[in-house]
DNA sequence: TCATAAATGTTGATACATGAAGTAATTCTG
DNA sequence: CAGAATTACTTCATGTATCAACATTTATGA
């Protein structure tokens, strides 16, 4: 029936959408990666931690980063460990959920953090350069709904 | 002036779509890699590259499904190498330029990809059902616009 | 032509990234 | 309140994934 080709069409046309975010979303990462290793020699998944540390100064729990960032525990265990090692993110113990650690960044994280973030909107805006400010904002509201359901 | 401030609110716009589209194909890549497991118990890469190779049955070369894949060549090295050992898909040299390999699917392949091709747009059709058919096509364009410039 | 550049892949080192299993602490429940 | 379930996180095994270096082969250009 007429009802279930449209049905049809639009599981298509959703399949391309997801597609076509793969591309674009790996496409946009490869250039910010060549970016981030050629101007601050670190890598995108550090970056990503820093990011959101740097923004939340109070600090964060491990879980609450890798929700936020939609990676495994295990990933953000691994991260965390090495910006540790290099001084720019501190894990401390909370005393109310001795299970739990409070990751924050270091003043060193934050000026790093702070120096990339600049430079990682510019790259952004640059790489997005054809996308207008409407497309963008309704962008924004489909890859909302992409996350909205199950 | 007036539109230095519209510019620095587009680049913002423009970033906030970036981490969107980034939380976005994060969370919709964990729920096919979930099912892929669970129901075919295979990976999303692998069916990446069983899926494109069964879409072209002439063949391709390893450089041709980098590209496509918008990953590395040595990844796909890898992940080729391993479909291989599995018998779903076959390297040949290629008589024109020795440099170069056709990698094909195999029948068991072909089947195998089939059969996960069907599951794999119901999952998306059902991962992305508050995305609306409008939304889908504009989505799709912005997408590409992405990945137009640089 | 012939040296050089470019293209095609592989390899190896390192870093991510996941999922399952395990540890420890907290919360829930009967 | 004790046992069970849940939560928070780490560890381990495995599989991507990248990048740089390398080996071959092909294309180019003075």
């Amino acid at each position: 029936m007429a009802t279930e080709v449209q049905d049809e069409n639009l599981a298509r046309q959703r399949l391309r959408l997801w597609l076509q975010m793969l591309k674009a979303t790996r496409s946009v990462e490869a250039k910010l990666r060549n970016k981030l290793r050629e101007e601050y020699d670190t890598t995108l998944p550090r970056f990503d931690v820093l990011a959101v540390l740097n923004a939340n100064p109070d600090g964060m729990k491990m879980s609450d980063l890798s929700q936020h960032l939609v990676v495994s525990n295990g990933n953000v265990t691994g991260v965390v460990t090495r910006l540790v090692e290099d001084g720019l993110v501190k894990r401390t113990t909370i005393e109310e959920d001795r299970r739990a650690f409070l990751v924050q960044i270091t003043p060193a994280g934050s000026k790093f953090a702070s120096e990339i973030a600049t430079a990682h909107m510019t790259w952004v805006d640059e790489i997005m350069s054809e996308v207008a400010d409407t497309d963008a904002a309704r962008g924004i509201s489909i890859m909302l709904d992409v996350r909205l359901k199950k």
